[in-house]
DNA sequence: ACTGGACTGGACCGTCCAGTCCAGTATATA
DNA sequence: TATATACTGGACTGGACGGTCCAGTCCAGT
């Protein structure tokens, strides 16, 4: 049934198969998958229910199109080239900055607690999820080492496994107090230390003798 | 309402309150809070809803207590004393041996899944939840990462961040792998891989020059 | 023999929600 | 102008579930 219409007219003005999405974005945040009513999205879409149903057929395909298109979207920020040549250090830190203003986004919080919570329900999802994800931020970084190992400037031989326990350093403890609801947004220098300290480890573990 | 009668009568029979309490473990844990029904406890406890309801009150009380009740049970795994005395290397290891095999559990997964989920609904639970859990680990170990310091075997100047880096190493990605249901228990030798690596990379990094 | 309290089993209520149906309206195209 | 298509709005179905109610049973203690 749904239909393959351009998200945005030519004259500008966003179809109703976009409103939905949109709606269905902001309803899925604000209440997870189980708590998300079409009642609802259809009322802030400004639609009707069937209209709703005519281009997505049913909720759990709604949730579908709706996480595809954010998983897209998710690393852009990370992604940036041009942070490799500054020496390892900057690059370090950068990565780390931009990687942890990314997650500890509350849209991100929000959507990475209601995958967890329906990952159950939509394995298949769960996985493209974590595919357009985590996956992709720890490939990029692990080949960034490699090349470093390379040049001779760090000493690592596992790249990737290096790559997790980089992230894992600096998701340490506050992206669960989050997760979980306990703690507010960490404060900039909160940040900024958790980076220098780990950027400050990962350095002197893969100095040299690694 | 609720009794305060004996968890187990004299004759050693598990008393209706206690087999509620049990019942309601297994169906929490296999689907959370919001897709187990009281129904299904009630059946599962070989009782009556009615009972359910005198003992417990209500679906959300009857969740707190559940939660109450496992939440000390957490920890005591790794809290074993006398690990400390073999030296950095190995109580370091043992200590994250340990805390793997707990947080790797599938029953510690999914009343860490549940908790997320519902975080929203039971702020306080989420937050004693926290206290009695990953807060106690990160305590411990900055316990011991100071005496360590004391000592001069280490050069730690932020014990708790420290510890709550290292943990973070160890959970490093697939723990979330884990939890979105994607990939399997790990291997026995990839626990012990991410073990060796994170551990040598906290003591190089803390050895001397800290 | 009687009492009081725990328990059963099942009917029942109110609510919520996914999904369907339909009669009517706007719009664009031919 | 006629016809097809998209859409509206609201009524409706069917089912799940939390929670209540109640008639009746069982049993320990007096």
């Amino acid at each position: 049934m749904a239909t393959t219409k351009p998200a945005v007219k030519s004259n500008g003005v966003p179809s109703k198969r976009e409103a939905i999405l949109e709606a269905a974005a902001r309803v899925f945040f604000e209440s997870g998958y189980a708590d998300a009513s079409m009642d609802k999205i259809a009322r802030e879409a400004g639609v009707s229910k069937q209209t709703v149903y005519s281009h997505f057929g049913a909720k759990d395909a709604l949730f579908g199109a709706f996480i595809r298109g954010y998983c897209g979207r998710l690393l852009e920020p990370i992604l940036t080239p041009g942070i490799h040549d500054k020496g390892p250090g900057a690059a370090l830190s950068g990565i780390a900055r931009r990687y942890l203003d990314l997650i500890l986004e509350p849209q991100a919080l929000a959507l990475f607690r209601t995958m967890l919570a329906e990952s159950g329900r939509f394995p298949e999802l769960a996985e493209t999820f974590y595919r357009s994800g985590p996956l992709v931020a720890i490939d990029n970084l692990a080949d960034y080492l490699e090349v470093l190992d390379g040049e001779g400037v760090l000493r690592v031989s596992e790249p990737r496994l290096a790559a997790r326990l980089f992230f894992g350093m600096l998701r340490e403890d506050f992206y669960f107090r989050l997760l979980l609801g306990c703690g507010d947004q960490p404060e900039k220098n909160e940040v900024e230390r958790t980076v220098r300290q780990a950027v400050d480890v990962f350095l002197a573990a893969y100095a040299g003798e690694g």
